[in-house]
DNA sequence: GTGAAAGCGCTAACAG
DNA sequence: CTGTTAGCGCTTTCAC
């Protein structure tokens, strides 16, 4: 059926040894040899046997990736890229989905052995600290995105404190006086951060922060920007710019905004937040934050082999990666 | 370190048969011996090795899913959706992006051995009908999507005429007469059977067909749905309608259409064609063919199931799915 | 330089 | 019902 090393050695007249050799690039093999082995190897046909071969080696040759779900433009996106940077490092992803419920991520979270992975990125989105306490003595892991909890954990994200005031620190600089926020959740690490960095904009501009403005979204999906839009447009007093804590809720917004009869930018101005490829053909495009992905992903799959490889362990890192304001047609002039 | 079925049997004294026994859920096992067993496997916290196990029973565990990248969001969305599927056959996905280019696609099929995975399912956009030539013998492969060329595949997808034929059928009922297509590309499989579809229902409708009317799409981005819409709208007598080989197109064909001053559906109508998520909150939301992608999902791991399956092999499946029009604003009234 | 042989962790005959 | 044992395909000492 499937030539394996043995057939191939057999057919060549030599060892299983020296076939090995030659296909791992071996470099003292005898000539001769060498040819017959490369005749063989290519008259069979022969394809190493990674499950097999990993098995001795005592890695598996994958990582994890477990997100909320792959339909999300960020997430597919940010998977894409992760796929790439792994594929590089000779690793093969296993993407898990969570739907980002905390019961199925704890249970990724507990499959994740050293036999299953060499190593796990993971974007948890309801996970709490204590859900992280058997873990940390698998395999290597690198969260995503920040967490309201601090987990010993190595972390890539961008700054998303800085990234907000940006965002916001836009909004005011257009002379926007009441800005509202869309995407506050308690249990959401990022939502805290996103919403400090919308305070202090305003802060710095000198505006008043009424509570009505902030607006909660249980999910981070484009329904829920709608509503949370259609609720601050029924406001006594309206604002006249929102800072959506993702892409999605910006888009749910956008919609929300038009079937009330308000113009972006001109009556209220939006900016969102991941720079997923649909943001730049909405209509309007919307000004978000751009943060470099495929850094992101670099970085996290590097951080693994760093930590899988053997030698000195070293301090728990937390890498902030570069993000830019993208400034589109939703907050135009 | 990690506790193999060994450590287990050593603790519980007995057998490592036993212990297999227990964790793979055989039924005879003496009761007090099976609660010797499970009192050691919580207390080692005993994982099975996923990549011995299926090296031991020949099986990898695996099915690969090639699409040309997870950041097209109906391939983001399809992925999830096999991942989700193949999961209850106990299988991994191994996701594979060749950027639809004919090269990667090649590659990634030739490099689809037994020992890598268990089966595949393949979305190529470039591959040409000789690029399977030496694949058939290999894991049992399932296609999504039409291709031009007749390959001895097992096949899922909808009916791509009808699909069509069915979406602007809905614009020529709609009243409209100068219907356009956008996505006209030779090597694509699925264009000339939409290309069909649109055809049939403009003879149907007794509507001359010009060629200025078709737009070639060499991709299927945002962009190039923008592109051939800004060409058609500077056509000395403009389409009343357009109908886009899929929802991206759709996307870009808005934008350009609200760039240039034509409203939709007033002046132009739009039709997409997947019914990705961000459809139905575009503004205008699109009217679309909405495939039924789990059922192309579930239906492509099962075909793969069965093929892996001992037992009589079975002649060349070509399964269709079913689909449906899914009406929103952009051909409203 | 190359061969023989052990064994990664697991399952499946085959005995008993 | 359970223990013993032989590999799955590969890498890797250890001799020669």
């Amino acid at each position: 059926m499937v030539a394996t090393l043995k057939d191939v050695a057999t057919l060549a007249g030599v060892s299983v040894k020296t076939v090995s050799n030659v296909v791992n690039g071996y470099a003292f093999v005898k000539p001769e040899n060498r040819r017959r082995v490369e005749e063989a190897l290519t008259a069979t046909g022969y394809r190493p046997n990674v499950g097999a071969r990993n098995l001795r080696r005592g890695r598996t040759g994958f990582i994890a990736l477990m997100v909320p779900e792959l339909s999300i433009p960020y997430f597919g996106e940010l998977a894409g890229l992760v796929i790439t940077a792994a594929q590089k490092q000779d690793w093969s992803v296993l993407i898990e989905q969570t739907q980002g419920t905390r019961d199925r991520e704890r249970r990724t979270l507990a499959s994740l052995g050293p036999h299953m992975v060499d190593g796990a990125i993971v974007s948890p989105e309801a996970l709490e600290a204590e859900d992280f306490a058997g873990v940390t003595g698998g395999v290597p892991l690198v969260m995503l995105g920040e967490h309201a909890v601090d987990v010993p954990l190595d972390h890539v994200a961008i700054d998303n404190v800085l990234a907000a005031r940006t965002a916001v620190g836009h909004l005011t600089g257009l002379g926007r006086r009441r800005i509202a926020a869309i995407g506050q959740n308690p249990h959401r690490g990022t939502a805290a951060l996103r919403l400090e960095g919308y305070r202090s904009a305003l802060a710095e501009a000198g505006l008043p922060q009424p509570d009505e403005l902030v607006a909660p979204a249980l999910n981070y999906h484009r329904r829920d920007g709608a509503e949370a839009m259609a609720h601050l447009l029924s406001l006594p007093e309206p604002p006249d710019a929102v800072f959506c804590f993702n892409d999605l809720l910006a888009i749910g917004a956008l919609r929300a905004a038009a079937e009330r009869g308000f113009r972006v930018p001109a009556d209220i101005a939006i900016v969102g937040f991941d720079n997923t490829e649909e943001s730049a053909y909405s209509l309007p495009s919307l000004t978000t934050i751009a943060p470099d992905k495929t850094a992101i992903a670099q970085t996290a799959v590097d951080l693994i082999r760093r930590r899988s490889e053997p030698g000195e362990p070293f301090e728990r890192q937390d890498v902030q990666t570069p993000f830019s304001l993208e400034i589109r047609e939703s907050t135009g002039t």
